[in-house]
DNA sequence: GTGGTTTGACTAACCGGTCAGACAAGGGGA
DNA sequence: TCCCCTTGTCTGACCGGTTAGTCAAACCAC
């Protein structure tokens, strides 16, 4: 059930960072964030971290690389939670509302994460690295509904990916409505209660 | 029923064009599709529709312009398609049908749409008039599952606003998973049967 | 000729990436 | 202890290439 916990990071060898690096990650992220990562350029990233642009291309060879490793520091700790999330609680109904929770975390963080994961799947049609991370980043969280799914109920294989793959639908989905709500962040409990309801409808409905 | 056939244009007066501006504005949504519309710049846009850039700028004033009109060319066709499909189909498995497959036409088609519509996305949320155009889409489309969800049933108002939510997410969301999908031509066919079976299995899951 | 089109040439700005060298921190060797 | 050499980190200046947008002139249909 812990398996997903060990999985070997997908590209970079990103791994474990400084706190300095960690830092200059982050600020990345936000600014991938308010900007687009096309937009933002190297010099925005330097500007930020304090430091030269030279300086972070000395690190992060090239700007294609910061992007992608920006993305899979990101991602890496989404995925974290959610497992973390699913092996914490007992039970179906609370192993979901665990992970939705994992996911739902605060309005502002949610917002970042969707509008960046919105850029990584546009661009994942276009390049295989962002392709391949992409890929990495879906067969965590989704093996994870699956293995929720399994473990509390008796469908066939194919039933239960299928299933998993529609509950990633929900969340997505939802999420990217969520993202167009002009008052998102009043919305970010309902949505999220929506999500929960949606996801257990589903499921039961089947049975 | 057929309200929104006559929603007024949302934004650009981009409505009707002649065949020549409609064959340059699939040209660039087949470059946006395939480069992204950061990538896509005027000179290929113009070397496509054999003119000078400097006339594509002539036409559109300037290439957020154009990207605009772009989107909301390719955003009004889907929207009357799916729109045409709800009034011509009877009985509610029938519409959702109908309407599932006005969105999962083709392959090819379908991945320009989602890839734009991704990028549409994740520009609406820095872009004010990405942001309208956005949401001048969702209005038509929701609405529409909405009023196929409140002619078949006897749900109260917020339920059949939440529920048409839902399907909506469903859609989306297993369309972005189907983007990811390595085989994506040779899977069409399982991921829109999913999609109309998981909307109606839900739609069920609350009588 | 007049008004709407179309174009080639041009510009101003931007941006990713290079490069030569500065600076600091060790690390022997005498 | 002092010196020199290496090594990793960091920087300012610069370059080559790209791109959106301008403009004056040409073109064409009526």
């Amino acid at each position: 059930m812990t398996r997903a916990l060990n999985v070997a990071q997908p590209l970079l060898a990103a791994g474990e960072q400084s706190p300095k690096q960690e830092e200059l990650l982050r600020l990345a992220y936000r600014l991938m964030a308010t900007k687009g990562m096309h937009r933002m350029t190297l010099q925005d990233v330097a500007d930020a971290a304090g430091m030269s642009k030279a300086n972070v291309v000395y690190h992060y060879k090239t700007k294609e690389d910061l992007v992608l490793t920006v993305m899979q520091w990101v991602l890496e700790r989404v995925a974290a939670r959610v497992v973390q999330a699913t092996v914490s609680a007992k039970g179906r109904d609370a192993k979901i509302r665990a992970m939705v929770d994992a996911i739902f975390v605060d309005p502002r963080r949610n917002r970042d994460f969707y509008i960046v994961y919105a850029e990584l799947i546009a661009h994942s049609s276009r390049n295989g690295r962002f392709a391949d991370l992409n890929g990495w980043f879906r067969e965590i969280v989704t093996g994870q509904y699956a293995d929720v799914i399994q473990s509390t109920s008796d469908r066939s294989k194919r039933s239960v990916a299928e299933a998993a793959m529609v509950v990633r639908a929900l969340i997505d989905g939802l999420f990217l409505q969520w993202l167009e709500e002009p008052e998102w962040e009043a919305r970010h409990r309902e949505y999220k209660s929506l999500c929960v309801r949606s996801i257990i409808a589903f499921l039961d409905s089947e049975r």
